[in-house]
DNA sequence: CCAGCCTATTGGTATATACCAGATTCCAAG
DNA sequence: CTTGGAATCTGGTATATACCAATAGGCTGG
């Protein structure tokens, strides 16, 4: 069935092994475009003759190492570039606003009006109960997802933030419209599985691995005005810092 | 076959999915404590009346979300607290040093003198050819690998660095010994698959995705003196920044 | 008591098959 | 030309089965 080349050296070499090499020589080759489809599941299984579900297997192993993403039943694509993110220069999305090469769009899922908790009020320094706004948002970049952004800012300080257009950076907004320039930020990166929302929102399948970044954003004054938690599609970040080191 | 409880509700919910809730939950209360062992695929599959092939898939979405890692042909096994990782205050380990409720143990797997390439002689400002140590460390907590780290120091700058025992912070080191104490660093955080050798390294399937940090380390003469190259288990990795928000 | 072997168990790989539901394509009826 | 629906893609879920290699545990003979 299979012609696999590692009957000559002693063994082993699995199949679906044979089929992700091939796939990412294909890929990172440039034999495949970003955004170029790849073969279905059933078609790589009978060209390299092995099932469907060997096929499918190896496909997933291009998709965690972030080659390829998949979009629902459309089919799998090769991944865009990965984006390179300076935490040490910049909070919020200010380093990527402006790349108009890397068609960065801004999906708004949700904003509202919410009442801070004892988690919110301890990052923020305000008391439990206050009016925050909180607003959800995708960032897309040529219609694909890369990451999802949630956002809480101390009501009191930005009234009427929600009646702007979000879709563009709110720290800017922030600074030019309230005069709220950011100073400082406290900020938090780990990997870790996505929950369902997430992973429909990014569109990749539940239980993937993302990287999750929280930020608190202070001002001049050395108060926390804005909190932020970004969820990242792994293959597509890069985080970048200079740190001088204290102590 | 099975007993799946959402017949009453529409439909769908998986059956791998019901699994995955029920160790998770046994995990994060507690009904499992970290470094205890999980029931095998096998076993899994009869508790639920459902096939190996899909208690696998539900115990290796247990492995991504960072709730349990597997052991090579042992088993599987709960996985011990997420490690924090301070980037704007420390270089290298010195912030995990010396926390010995850790179980902290660092076993060198290679060293050597080698020539700097292209890559290195631009990341350290050596000339290319110059000669670099190389060493390569597993960290461990409790024999639970953590993470890998290749570093490269300028050999002239450390003579007879590779004589000294490496199983200790390489930095402290540097500043005891040869008075080179760390000033600043410039530090890349990104997720990405492993390679086989990392892997095996590390105890997980190939082609798992883990956090790779890498950091150029600069002396107080701000000239740098040692570049090194971190692959962590996504699960265990978790870093923080104070960030002063520039131009 | 310990070394060596045997066996049971575990995860790793692989197959063939089946049904489902969303997406796309395309053609025919309006 | 447009709309509707059918046929045909896609990936998602699930099963039952098979063999392999590494590990762990128990037993046995020295």
């Amino acid at each position: 069935m299979m012609n696999r080349t590692d009957s000559d050296e002693e063994k082993k070499t699995p199949a679906f092994q044979m089929v992700i090499d091939h796939l990412r020589e294909q890929i990172l080759s440039g034999g495949l475009a970003p955004h170029a489809s790849l073969p279905s599941e059933r078609a790589i299984g009978e060209q390299f003759g092995i099932s469907r579900m060997t096929a499918r297997r190896a496909l997933l192993a291009i998709e965690m190492e972030g080659l390829a993403y998949s979009s629902g039943r459309r089919g799998r694509f090769v991944s865009p570039q990965r984006l390179t993110y300076d935490i040490s220069r910049t909070v919020s999305l200010s380093a990527l606003a402006g790349k108009e090469e890397l068609g960065l769009t801004i999906k708004v899922v949700s904003q509202q009006t919410i009442e801070a908790d004892a988690a919110l009020s301890a990052k923020l320094a305000v008391a439990e109960g206050e009016a925050l706004y909180k607003y959800t948002r995708v960032f897309l970049l040529k219609d694909h997802p890369a990451f999802i952004e949630e956002e809480y800012a101390v009501a009191r300080l930005f009234p009427g933030l929600l009646d702007h257009n979000l879709q563009q950076s709110t720290t800017t907004l922030m600074e030019k419209e309230y005069d709220m320039p950011p100073h400082s930020g406290d900020i938090t990166i780990r990997m870790r599985a996505l929950n369902e929302d997430e992973a429909g929102l990014l569109g990749l399948p539940t239980y993937n691995a993302g990287i999750e970044l929280e930020q608190v954003i202070y001002g001049a004054n050395g108060k926390p005005f804005c909190f932020g938690r970004q969820i990242w599609r792994g293959e597509l970040a890069e985080f970048s810092a200079h740190a001088i080191v204290r102590g």
